[in-house]
DNA sequence: CTGTTAGCGCTTTCAA
DNA sequence: TTGAAAGCGCTAACAG
């Protein structure tokens, strides 16, 4: 490994000369510049990234932190904001916290020891301790897919609450009255919005809202298809399942077909997320989808207008909405009268 | 952001004292170490990695370059891998390329750049190029996925030719003689072990191989549809077709619907890679899957163990086998006869 | 047009 | 048990 000094000494000039060269900044004599490229050439030189952030206190490096990018909802944000980012020069790294608070505050320590410029950051839970602490370190942070109430900070998400109200009329438009939902961490905002959601449909309608039919868990296929077991072992058994994500939609799709159920005529499914164009030949459910590439992208472009200094002065919230797609997966339920 | 000189100050000792109280290291009288811990917690402050990496020459860092984290078998690749390093201290970087040896060669240099400690490689191309670029600079190297026949570099890959051709006699027991194989890349070795054991298949039952059956495209849902519908195009239609991958057997299942054919009554499609489990609730594709989860950890922990002086003397080339699941997309051609 | 000095934050070495 | 000096590789600011 070649330092600037080894070609600066090669090619008879000083550091500062190769600097220049290197970075087609002040004046160098034409000669001069040759000389030194042909040094640079020959010893492979690769100028040192961490002595230069040294003194810049810019790594050109952010840093994704999420719950899971295998789930494809997360897959597609994660490639959206690679894409950003590295058309603007920077690279991320990512972090897999699985919704757990302490992971997540063990990456922001790592991040925070490497000196990543910003975090986009779908936080483990409606606490702002994490977004307090990398503000603290004047960290720039942009919050993705949730909300952090008590924090003054960017967010990119979606509508979940208006979302999920949406979703329940579906049900309730066709005719269903024992709607049970399958949320995720009580902690996190979407779960809680989700759940909000159903609320206000089921009330608007006139309805009950009955706490035994609200559970929350994670977004896990497994546990969805315990939670999914549980809200079907009732006496009076649901005639549809809201599930807050995808795996957790899968999950209670096998926990019906277990039960020997079948799907819609038994019981209606309808969740959040869609899986990506083209993954399911032949759709199935019906699905409240979110924006995911934009999200992404939104995301990571108003981290790195922050971190140019070019962002918006007030601090931003932009929430999109989502989309109902109507499939196969909910149908009125069969009156047992 | 405070430095360990302000640290020092606050805590009226040197910062050498501050550095052993940080790292546990060396001797420090108790009653110094609380006044330091003291001072570390007023003021919030925290290591810079970026200074320690510069003496030290390592970042705890690697970087994991692939063709397109949307794919779900990188997807599971990545969160393994992730996995891996983040439990040994580890972060990671993830860079697309897109199938782009361009692309591919400017990440390499950023990273080269960044220092990154290793390089967890999906190459875009069977050239040797990059791998000798980092190896040139002593950043140690796994390959995945692929071979790079010309480098000598530890490798971690599934077994494509066997595969392949155990795929094509799945077809050939069926009774199928026209098979059509819609690769990936030309100059990725996974299209071309495929297309390889494909090729040994047909020769070794006495079949002919004709190479107006054979297209090399890339591994994506819109390029297997056209692939697909080209293959589809000619006089004597093949009765079955191999895709390379996933999102090629997408698009060619689009193909063969729009074309008006079912599936597997007038065309079977048998592909490598399947989704991940529960993705899909009715699994339709024969598939020959490939173990992403093993790839993913052994890369890691190979790259890791370089890393750490602890690997093996030789390079290593670890060849996974992959695993037939027949399912509904394949079944006998109808005979025309 | 080119070089010198100093310092980014940290730690190794040696001395006290 | 603690500290001072020197240097990792780079560049801003100034001098020549």
């Amino acid at each position: 490994m070649s330092t600037i000094n080894d070609v600066a000494k090669r090619a008879g000039v000083s550091a500062m000369t190769v600097s220049r060269v290197v970075h087609h900044s002040g004046y160098v004599n034409q000669v001069t510049r040759e000389r030194v490229e042909r040094a640079i050439v020959d010893l492979r030189y690769v100028p040192n990234a961490l002595a230069r952030s040294l003194r810049f206190k810019q790594t050109k490096t952010i840093a994704l932190i999420l719950s899971d990018i295998t789930n494809p909802f997360f897959t597609t944000i994660a490639r959206c904001v690679e894409d950003t980012a590295s058309e603007q020069g920077f690279s991320v790294m990512f972090c897999n916290t699985d919704e757990s608070v302490d992971e997540e505050a063990d990456y922001l320590n790592v991040l925070l020891q490497k000196q990543v410029d910003g975090v986009l950051l779908v936080p483990a839970s409606i606490s702002p301790e994490s977004v307090n602490r990398l503000q603290a370190h004047s960290v720039p942070v942009v919050v993705l897919d949730r909300r952090v109430p008590d924090a003054q900070v960017d967010t990119v998400r979606c509508d979940s609450e208006t979302g999920a109200y949406q979703l329940t009329r579906h049900l309730l438009d066709l005719g269903h009255e024992q709607i049970a939902v399958l949320a995720g961490p009580e902690t996190v905002s979407t779960s809680i919005d989700r759940v909000n959601g159903y609320r206000r449909a089921l009330l608007e309608a006139g309805m009950p809202v009955d706490p035994a039919r609200i559970t929350f868990g994670k977004f896990t296929q497994t546990r969805g298809y315990e939670m999914a077991q549980k809200a079907l072992a009732v006496p009076s058994r649901p005639t549809a399942l809201f599930a807050a994500n995808n795996f957790i939609a899968i999950g209670a799709y096998h926990a019906a077909r277990d039960a020997g159920l079948r799907i819609p005529e038994d019981i209606s499914i309808v969740t959040f997320d869609d899986l990506p164009d083209g993954f399911v030949l032949d759709p199935f459910f019906t699905v409240m989808t979110q924006r995911a590439q934009e999200m992404g992208k939104r995301a990571a472009e108003l981290l790195l207008a922050r971190l140019a200094g070019s962002g918006p002065a007030e601090v931003q919230e932009i929430v999109l909405p989502c989309e109902l797609i109507a499939r196969k997966s909910s149908a009125p339920p069969v009156r047992s009268s």
